[in-house]
DNA sequence: ACCCTCACCTGCACGC
DNA sequence: TGCGTGCAGGTGAGGG
């Protein structure tokens, strides 16, 4: 389910209750999630650890790990360094986290469970088992596979205009394919791609490099702001580790996808039916007036 | 280097 | 009711 908004909110639902938190044991339920070491090693690993901080990169979840016995506030940056590591976490499609007292039962595809010092356990949940969880040293996280290829985060300074158009000009697949791409630009999954390029105006199957230059700008903006209106309080995916679900969507978070999911539906602006087309097994919706070009 | 297709899983909504 | 099909908010490996 996720894209960059809504990892955002579960990195801040997960940072209100496990930081500072100490990781008693690991159990993996699923082996797969972490090869090729195996639940010993993991387990090994993480245990003892002090949860230190949670963190996004991209749609990346990073817990900071501490093995230092105690922290206080002076010596955090060293031993974070000195002892740290990270376990990154990605969602992918259906994962999950759940936040259960030792008296809840564990829900269906819980996966890992985290015993944590306080008498609660972490929880991570996926059905269809693509989620990923990998422990990384801290001086390696910058290196790690998946992570060092990303995209400059979309409201940061480096995802400027410049560094847009460069990425669009060289090339030659659609914009809407060029948008779902990670390691050129950042946080946009088959939603907010196709919202964003309603937004703009733009055609989903323009071929990128013959956007112009006054285009690309209308398209760095769309971007920003369909990332940020699902990042605002009112349209947003609610997370709730202690839902059943994880999570419970407010009420105006699906009423706010101008195209996603509209097919045959009037387009806001012109009334025209939307359209869907699939490929490589993706729907992308989009209105055939107002980004006819 | 780029770009495409498929694979990874389970479940659900749909039509016959 | 049952079964087949297509689809689901993501990526990565492997091939051209």
């Amino acid at each position: 389910m996720p894209e960059l908004p809504e990892v955002e909110h579960v990195v801040r639902a997960l940072r209100r209750v496990i930081v500072r938190r100490r990781i008693l044991a690991a159990e993996i339920r699923l082996p797969k999630l972490v090869p090729p070491e195996g639940k010993a090693a993991f387990n090994r690993k993480i245990k003892g650890c002090r949860i230190i901080g949670v963190r996004r990169r991209g749609k990346f979840i990073l817990i900071d790990l501490d093995r230092a016995r105690m922290l206080s506030h002076g010596r955090a940056a060293r031993t974070r360094q000195g002892s740290g590591s990270v376990l990154i976490v990605h969602l992918r499609m259906t994962g999950k986290f759940r936040y259960l007292t030792v008296d809840e039962e564990l829900p269906r595809y819980a996966h890992v469970v985290f015993y944590l010092d306080n008498n609660r356990r972490l929880v991570f949940c996926d059905q269809r088992q693509f989620g990923v969880m990998k422990l990384v040293p801290y001086s390696r996280l910058g290196l790690t596979k998946g992570i060092h290829e990303l995209a400059p985060e979309p409201f940061s300074d480096d995802f400027s205009l410049n560094y847009l158009k460069d990425v669009l000009t060289r090339s030659q697949r659609s914009l809407k394919t060029l948008l779902l791409d990670q390691t050129k630009v950042l946080g946009l999954g088959n939603i907010y791609a196709s919202e964003a390029l309603f937004r703009a105006h733009i055609n989903p199957f323009k071929i990128a490099a013959t956007l112009s230059a006054k285009r690309v700008g209308l398209l760095h903006q769309a971007i920003r702001e369909v990332l940020s209106d699902a990042l605002s309080d009112g349209s947003a995916l609610r997370v709730n580790l202690e839902h059943p679900e994880g999570f419970s969507y407010g009420e105006a978070f699906e009423d706010i996808w101008q195209v996603y999911d509209r097919e045959g539906e009037p387009c806001a602006r012109c009334s025209a039916k939307i359209k869907r087309e699939t490929h490589g097994g993706r729907s992308t919706y989009w209105c055939p007036r107002c980004q006819r070009a």
